[in-house]
DNA sequence: GTTCATGCAAATCGTTTGCACAATG
DNA sequence: CATTGTGCAAACGATTTGCATGAAC
């Protein structure tokens, strides 16, 4: 996971600047395609190498956040009713929850925004069992 | 999206109904790699192209499901405070919500599991605005 | 006998990396 | 001058697809 892309200190760099300026001032959530169609027109021979390499050493830093599961693989389900996940940080196991699929977070955000929601999904993130062995140990009766 | 595998009526497959009986019988959420690797012991000659035709079959008819937020690119955030994301199933913007990040829900799983559950996340699906253009707009004053 | 399922290999697509050179400390 | 940033092209890994063959209707 940590690939080490700079190991040592950071030299200043206009295009990583540049890079976190557009995210912090666009709220769409953009690709790296995205972010490398803007930065083409200011540094016109831009790499996207570079778009990635800069976006991973701010993922590094902690200034930016990817959207995502965490998982490169596609990971499948057979069990196709409402139900939330939990994924361990860890070992990357993903569990089905019990609790159940709460349909007022929906009426929520439909109340407050104007969007029309109509299902929502929710992951819970932390240690199973099996990777945090001297935790939670008082949970058992 | 639509690559329409199997644009007219299916046929019986030992392999499909095996993949599906597979998913069906473990919880792990495994990936497509998996899934050969069990396949592959009682069908010598599979190809992983054979297990991703019938996993996509099988999503297509609903009988699974994958876990993801339905892009297959990176999405970046740079707002790396805790927020939930709206996520318009039309058009793929992917906005911020304003409602506040819960952290009783983390409570509630850990109170009902051996987790240990340190945050989530939520991603809310439906139609933004745009691209409900009849509905919703009662909801302006 | 037309259409679907399969194995195989090649292609695709988003992302990463090796290399040579320019720029910074 | 040692190290970082960059452009470029090649490599990578997960997934998809084209083609020839075999099976089902």
């Amino acid at each position: 996971m940590d690939k080490s892309y700079s190991n040592g200190k950071l030299r200043p760099s206009k295009q990583r600047d540049r890079i976190l300026e557009l995210l912090r001032h666009t709220g769409i959530h953009p690709t790296a395609q995205w972010v490398y169609d803007q930065m083409v027109k200011e540094f016109p021979h831009l790499s996207m190498g570079n778009v990635y390499r800069n976006i991973n050493i701010l993922l590094k830093q902690g200034l930016i956040k990817k959207i995502d599961f965490g998982s490169t693989f596609d990971r499948l389900d057979a069990n196709t009713s409402r139900h939330y996940h939990f994924v361990c940080e860890t070992c990357s196991a993903i569990t089905d929850l019990q609790i159940p699929y709460d349909p007022s977070l929906d009426q929520r955000v439909n109340a407050n925004t104007h969007f029309a929601v109509n299902r929502h999904k929710i992951q819970f993130y932390g240690h199973c069992e099996k990777c945090v062995p001297n935790t939670k140990k008082e949970k058992d009766p």
